[in-house]
RNA sequence: GGAGGGGUUCCCGAGUGGCCAAAGGGAUCAGACUGUAAAUCUGACGCGAAAGCUUCGGUGGUUCGAAUCCACCCCCCUCCA
């Protein structure tokens, strides 16, 4: 079953590197096999970035094993140099242990706690170094490790080569620790595989050789390749900032729409890293996007399926809603609620009053966040590019903000959809 | 500690007394084309509706006028010790 799992893994060109490749598929046939990966929190949420990983433990489950997801409460206090050009900021313990909660709730998402021998655990690895003394963890763990071996690693090499940067003995030190979270997790709970992105290749190998040292225990280690964009830019920003998995950070609406703007040239890649999909049906799918000229359907799959993961099918829903209301363009079958509920679905909006209204439109938009500054609503004005309830609006309109927002333009008395541009929407209304 | 080079608008990078809100490229935003793509073309791109206001590491100074000259200070890089 699971050389299956390999093989389907690889299909999906989610196998960058394995850290005992002749044995493990034999390994992981042998039965239930427990693995983990780590989660750090560098901030209140996880964004999608992490995705890659999180689904990988789910895949892993449903081939049978049992995964764990380490949320780093300790790791996080000192903080991972690997490929980073320069030393972080620490945060404070009462910071790093909020967050941990955020990424337990966040992670649990994704993993399924119910059943036998292969529920999944949420573990925090702050459990089994906070009570730890210097002298004990530098006798028993540090003893272990070779400086000459871990200045080696490619992951902090240009911290110490490159002239300017640096690196200080706390960071230094990450390896170690994160070594020691796989000893101990494969004391604790036989856990024999750890996962994680291809930047974790070292702190890995260095887990598998304490592991072999401390317990006598042969351990594996697999890494995910690193996604790209074949545009050459960096996977999982927009102009607009990070992708994150938290709704309260970026909406399911918004979500959704970034996997929808996926690229052509990335889509089917998406399709296997980021869904549960078969690959044949995946194939399948980029065969019929070919020969139909035209519109591919692969985007849409792709933040269906991956928002549906993320927000759920209620998340999913919203999402979906305000999507068909913006682009199909027919306000008019909105309904008084259907904008009620656009609001509270996460479509940006805001309350106004015409009495209160500052002097111009652009500065009208330019406070809703449509736009950074008063020259592009500027241009988009004088481009009819600014409309409000369908109507287009243009540059003389600018001195009078007043007039656009009448109660009798207002759809259902009070509110106001207004674009700019192709794709941004900003809901205003009436107080 | 010594010698030399450098810090320019989001990024890279021109600019060495007025014609500089500052070349060029990238990023970004908007328009055309289209599929809410890609590629391409066009426009915008310090802030401001405008009048105007604020920028070129910092602080002072010279000058009618400074990103450009002078003084001191801070930071970075290269070589030497």
């Amino acid at each position: 079953m699971s050389s299956a799992l390999l093989a389907d893994l690889r299909a999906r060109g989610l196998v960058f590197q394995v850290a005992g490749e002749d044995e493990l598929p034999a390994w992981l046939d042998g039965g239930c096999r427990t693995l983990y990966c780590g989660f750090d929190p560098t901030a209140d949420s996880l964004h999608i970035g992490s995705l890659v990983p999180l689904l990988m433990l789910r895949r892993f489950q449903d081939a049978g094993h049992r995964p764990l997801a380490l949320v780093g409460g300790a790791t996080g206090l000192i903080g991972d140099p690997s490929f980073k050009a320069q030393e972080r900021q620490l945060n404070t313990p009462e910071v790093v242990s909020g967050w941990v909660e955020k990424l337990k709730a966040q992670v649990s998402r994704f993993i399924d706690f119910e059943g036998g021998e292969n529920a999944a655990e949420v573990v925090n690895n702050l459990d089994w170094t906070a009570n730890v003394d210097v002298l004990t963890f530098l006798r028993d763990v540090g003893k272990h490790f070779s400086v000459n071996a871990m200045i080696q690693k490619e992951s902090v090499k240009q911290r110490l080569e490159r002239e300017g940067a640096g690196i200080s003995f706390t960071e230094f030190t990450y390896m170690i620790l994160q070594s020691y979270d796989f000893s101990e997790l494969n004391r604790r709970y036989g856990c024999s595989l750890q996962i994680g992105g291809s930047d974790q290749w070292g702190n890995i190998t260095g887990g598998i050789d304490l592991t072999r040292r401390v317990n006598g225990e042969k351990v594996f280690g697999l890494t995910m390749p690193l996604i790209t964009k074949a545009d050459g830019t960096k996977f999982g920003k927009t102009e607009s900032g990070t992708i994150w998995l938290d709704a309260a950070r970026t909406s399911p609406y918004a979500f959704y729409q970034f996997w929808l703007n996926t690229a052509d040239a990335d889509v089917y890649r998406f399709l296997k890293y980021f869904t549960f999909l078969p690959v044949e049906e995946i194939d399948a799918l980029e065969r019929a996007d070919a020969e139909r000229a035209g519109r591919p359907e692969a985007q849409s799959v792709l933040a269906r399926e991956v928002t549906r993961l993320v927000h759920g099918e209620a998340g999913l829903d919203a999402a979906q809603r305000i999507t068909q209301a913006l682009f199909s363009g027919e306000l008019d079958e909105l309904s008084a609620d259907d904008f009620a509920q656009l609001r509270q679905d996460g479509l940006p909006a805001s309350t106004i009053k015409v009495a209160e209204l500052p002097e111009t439109l652009t500065q009208v938009l330019v406070e809703a966040g449509m736009a950074a500054s008063g020259k592009q609503v500027k241009d988009a004005l004088g481009r009819n590019a600014v409309l409000v309830n369908n109507r287009a609006l243009g540059w003389e309109d600018n001195a009078v903000p007043a007039a656009a927002f009448t109660a009798e333009r207002a759809l259902h008395g009070s509110y106001f959809l207004t674009r700019l541009g192709k794709k941004k929407y900003h809901l205003f209304e009436l107080g």
